[in-house]
DNA sequence: CAAATTTGACCCAA
DNA sequence: TTGGGTCAAATTTG
């Protein structure tokens, strides 16, 4: 597609995500049954929010902090535990409820996510990545586990936990309370400028978002980010498949087109200068 | 030098 | 016992 400007062509599809998310809102509030309408409500909320992020991001020529890293070779693992605090449960139950969420090509939403573990599920071609909000130092919680689909090497399946409480619902107490940050699958990101996954070993994310719009969530400055010991009172976080309803259709036929074809375009090779990395 | 990522080990639920 | 989630030392990068 040849339009005059990127930045023209995502503020378009972005309004268009915007007027469908608040159609779907109506949608919500006439047709569905009390519980669905308000955590739909929700979601549309976050749908908003990000559109009216990314247009406010491109509209001012927003700023990221792209943080980068290379992969190592490995790592000699000499673990010795001892009198280590850890978390009360290691381990969350199996098959804990989660918001899971299939992205075509982006995984950012807004939060700035610290991969702390990547796993070889059995079964799947490739490897599992754990995310931990990069201010679980300060009690929050959230974490979200990405796995690329096997069907499509470009979507990836994002399981979200917990919520969070490190300050980003602090404009939007709704979503910090109920709405657990997974939904809000903010099309930004572009993740590497285009050039997708390294098959072998680079994180497929990277919180490359960061406008100022991100608040507090993350400053460029992570205070006295703290390397390895996070407490996860994980617990809470609600199931928000987005399965089978009408509303289903609706965002897959109509916000689902536009969305999707912002994180396309944002997902293959174009360059924001807008979102940093220079 | 500090911050972020990698990666093997550890731990626990199924 | 195994698979999967988390930890934390080592390593890499800005």
């Amino acid at each position: 597609m040849a339009l005059s400007t990127p930045t023209a062509v995502v503020l378009e599809l972005m309004t268009m995500g915007q007027q469908s998310a608040a159609h779907l809102k109506e949608l919500l509030m006439a047709a569905s049954p009390p519980m669905a309408a308000e955590h739909g409500q929700a979601l549309t909320a976050g749908i908003l929010r990000c559109c009216d992020r990314v247009i406010a991001a491109i509209s001012k020529g927003a700023t990221g902090t792209g943080k980068k890293r290379k992969m190592a070779d490995r790592g000699g693992a000499a673990t010795c535990p001892g009198d280590l605090p850890l978390m009360s449960s290691k381990r969350r139950a199996r098959g804990a409820e989660a918001d899971r969420v299939l992205e075509t090509g982006t995984a950012a939403d807004g939060f700035i996510w610290r991969k702390y573990g990547q796993k070889d599920i059995n079964g799947s071609k490739h490897p599992r990545f754990y995310y931990r909000c990069a201010y679980s130092g300060e009690g929050c919680g959230a974490t979200r586990r990405v796995q690329q689909s096997r069907d499509e090497p470009a979507a990836f399946v994002i399981a979200y936990y917990g919520e969070h409480t490190c300050g980003d619902g602090a404009a939007d107490g709704a979503r910090a309370a109920m709405l657990p940050a997974a939904v809000v699958a903010s099309a930004l990101n572009a993740w590497g400028g285009g050039v997708g996954v390294d098959p072998n070993r680079g994180s497929p994310l990277r919180p490359l978002l960061h406008t100022n719009h991100t608040r507090h969530c993350h400053g460029e400055d992570p205070g006295e980010n703290s390397r390895g010991q996070w407490s996860s009172s994980s617990s809470s976080s609600s199931e928000a498949e987005l399965g089978t309803s009408p509303v289903l259709e609706f965002l897959e036929g109509g916000l689902g087109v536009g969305w999707e074809s912002v994180v396309n375009y944002l997902g293959v090779g174009w360059d924001l200068p807008q979102f940093d990395r220079a």
